[in-house]
Parts: C-alpha cells; structure tokens; sequence
DNA sequence: TTGATGTATTCCGATATAGGAATATGATGG
DNA sequence: CCATCATATTCCTATATCGGAATACATCAA
C-alpha cells in the first residue's frame, strides 16, 4: 500500500454524494422506497448501473433495502447527510459576508496586478 | 472514451469537499489568508501534497489566491459551498422525522426476516 | 420443477486520481 | 546577475473507480 488512490466512494457519505447520479437516487427516494427497476427507468440508466450506485449509498448507510416480495425497495436514510449539512454549514456566514471581503479582495487583486 | 472513470475532482465543490484533506485545508482558511507553506506544516503534509490539494480547490473557485510579495495567499471563497449547503438541506425534514420511520421500518424488517 | 420477472454481481476497459520524489518556476534582496 | 526562499509542476506507481455487457442469483407463480 505505498500509493493511494482517491478514497473509496464507500468511505463516508461526502465521497457518496459527490457522484451527481447518486445525488439524483437520493432526491428520488425523498418521494418514498422504490425498487431498483424504478430508479433506472426514472433516472435514464441502466438497471445494473442503478444497482451499483444503490450499493454504495448502502455501504454507506444513506440507504436502506428491505424484500417485498419480488421486489427490493430501496429507502432513504438521510442521518448521514447530517454531519455533511453541518460541516458545510460551518461556513455559511463566509459565503454571506464574503461581500465585503470580496470586494477588497478584488481591489487588492486588481491592484497586484497593476504592480506587476 | 468509450469508458468513463469517476468524475474529476475538479468538476464540481461536490468532488472537491469529498477529499478530507481539502476539507482541512478550507476550514483553516476561516481564519484568514494563509501561504502553503503554513497549511502544509499545519496539517502536517508535505508542501506538494498541499499545492496540489489548493489547486483542486483553486479550480472549482472555494479559494482565490493573490500575490503578496514572495508569498502567495489562499484565501477562502464559500460561495461554492451554498449550492451543496442547499442540495444537503433538501433532506433535513428526513433525517429529523426519521424516527418514526425507522422504528416502523425496523419493525418491517424484523417481520420479514422472521418470515425467511 | 420450470418459467418468468426482478435484481445483483462479475469481467472488462479507460480513466482519474493521491502521494512521493525530484525538479521547475517565481519572486526578492543584494 | 546570483543566491535564496516560496511555491508549482512533472514523472511515476498503485489504486479505485464508472460504465457496458453478460451472467448469476433470487423469488414467485403455476
């Protein structure tokens, strides 16, 4: 294990969500469970594509899966989108008062550019 | 491009916040403009290590250098950080009303495991 | 059991990392 | 111009994807 890779999709739920596919199952699933065939169809992907995306928000723990049947449907479980919404929230007066600061900041640039 | 890896890190502050490194980086630029060097030593990496990181993160626009004398300064720009405050929001009634739901939802599952 | 439907997994190829080491580039002061 | 400090980039390796296609697995119905 000398090198790394990137971290696994698997590894928490920020690596998870950042695959724009699986942010769409999620915002699905807001709607109630669902089998898998459902997804696809709804989403323009295929079956086996929407069962790996499924697998790893399950490894994950965004989603649940329980047996009706036939059918598997998929649930949300939004308790791991907890501490994303929390560490990202931890920047929000940055985003609101960046303003001010934005706008020094473009002068500085601006005038660091002149100079050079 | 038949085939297609896992989307760049680059394309979105969805990929680039899923690296905890960057995560690191971004939260001690709440404290103000800093030079790699500082990050680097701070969060105990190696200086490539975390231009590379800075550079991801320069790409998707969390952050914005300038130019001060023989340093560079990072500096902080949440305003990328709302789109993925918002997207994450979008679930807080779930991970609130959970409760219930997964106390049924448990309940369910111990019924259909009894019955395999 | 067999057939049919619904779902998961495996095999494969192409790609995008993350990290280390070495090196290149940049800017400053004398 | 040169030496030095600060930072960025390149080369390399090991790995972890994502997607398609084919296939295995599972469950129900008759």
């Amino acid at each position: 294990m000398a090198a790394m890779a990137r971290a696994a999709t698997t590894s928490d739920a920020f690596n998870a969500i950042a695959e724009p596919q699986r942010r769409d199952i999620l915002a699905l699933l807001r709607a109630g469970e669902r089998p898998v065939t459902d997804l696809a169809q709804e989403l323009g992907m295929s079956q086996p594509r929407a069962s790996k995306h499924l697998r790893v928000l399950r490894e994950v723990g965004l989603v649940r899966v329980r047996g009706a049947g036939k059918q598997r449907l998929y649930g949300l479980d939004a308790r791991g989108l907890r501490p994303v919404h929390e560490w990202v929230g931890g920047f929000e007066r940055f985003w609101n008062e960046s303003f001010d600061r934005l706008d020094t900041y473009v002068q500085d640039l601006k005038q660091t550019q002149q100079e050079e």
